[in-house]
RNA sequence: GCCCAGAUAGCUCAGUCGGUAGAGCAGAGGACUGAAAAUCCUCGUGUCGGUGGUUCGAUUCCGCCUCUGGGCA
């Protein structure tokens, strides 16, 4: 057996159907699935972020689904140290873990040597930043930054205001730049026996994949489980309650656009989604891609992959 | 059948006093280190309905045709 833990990630754009790919595959490999899904973390979130159903898992353990409640808080470095655990723990228990998501930052934190610099946020002070932004502009923060920190803030936008205050911040913990914390983004790890898969298809199948299952959740009830969440006290301004499907029901449930804008919009903004995710996975080469529309099924998906891993790992 | 209006980007439309065109939306590409389903940057797609005429030159003016609205019968 090889000392490097084994890894096999499978990445995609919402709705391409990686969950039914990722089951089958971790059934066949004696595998263990592990989310890497920023939206799945959270309960009561189930048919927004089109969650595994538990009747569907068959027997497959799932880990980072369901971890805190939709007003807790949750971030990235958070996922990095339970999922790097959780595969530390499986391939002791001499299984494969299965990365899946479609997160791009939680899955580089993974992939890449990325090294969170231990600074947790602030809420007062970002307030502080959010009320000066208000009352002097953007671009008061963005001189700010620019003065202790040149190398981060010629790296983003002067408009980008949430990592100009995020920057801030580091610098106000530590009273070091950020860009001090952050060097080895694009660094690929080494640590892992990896093989990493991405599923795609043509642009226009996978919007019309996306639009038929905004209408299937809509039929599933999502209008009801928002309605219910809102209920329950998780108000509109929450981290969790602007993910897509939620905040566009919420705001039909206040009156403020009809069922029908709030679908196509629900509609638009996961389609944008879907190629904000694309453009994390596109520039990683060491994903091989499936063209899901080459297959005849999920069956074939998997032993496609599993092929793939079978070349690469030892187990 | 007659009258009127319209036909320009994928959609809704603006415009060209005659020198081959531009907004919004949809869309495309990109960035990304503790909010990331968030946040941010960049980009304009065209036989200007068809055909004939006037003209150095027509998407623009004129005729005819086709189609789509609306009205009258």
């Amino acid at each position: 057996m090889s000392e490097k833990n084994n890894l096999l990630v499978i990445v995609g754009p919402t709705a391409i159907g990686k969950t039914a790919v990722s089951i089958d595959v971790a059934k066949k490999l004696n595998g263990e699935i592990i989310s890497a899904d920023s939206m799945q973390i959270y309960k009561y979130m189930d048919i927004g972020t089109a969650k595994v159903k538990p009747e569907e898992m068959e027997g497959i353990p799932h880990y980072l689904i369901d971890v805190v409640y939709p007003d807790e808080e949750f971030t990235v470095a958070d996922f990095k140290q339970h999922a790097e655990n959780y595969i530390k723990k499986i391939n002791q228990a001499d299984k494969i873990p299965v990365l899946v998501g479609g997160s791009g930052l939680y899955l580089n934190s993974i992939v890449y040597e990325l090294k969170f610099a231990r600074i947790k946020k602030n809420d007062e002070f970002r307030r502080k930043c959010e009320e000066l932004a208000a009352i002097h502009g953007i671009e008061y923060l963005y001189n700010s930054l620019n003065k202790v920190d040149p190398v981060t803030s010629s790296k983003i936008s002067p408009n980008d205001i949430k990592r100009i205050i995020r920057a801030l911040e580091v610098y106000n913990e530590t009273g070091k730049p950020m860009s001090y914390f952050n060097k080895n983004f694009r660094n690929k790890t080494d640590k892992y026996n990896l093989v990493m898969i991405g599923l795609n298809t043509d642009r226009a199948t996978l919007y019309s994949r996306i639009e038929r299952r905004v209408d299937m959740m809509i039929e599933e009830g999502l209008i009801e489980e928002v309605r219910k969440l809102l209920d329950m006290g998780y108000s509109r301004d929450l981290i969790s309650m602007q993910a897509i499907g939620y905040k566009e029901i919420i705001s039909y449930l206040y009156g403020e656009v009809s069922l029908e804008e709030a679908i196509d919009l629900l509609k638009r903004n996961t389609r944008r989604f879907a190629k904000r995710q694309l453009t994390w996975f596109k520039r990683d080469d060491r994903i091989k891609w499936v063209d899901i529309k080459q297959f005849d099924g999920t069956d074939e998906i998997s032993d496609y992959i599993i092929n793939q891993v079978n070349n690469t790992l030892s187990y």
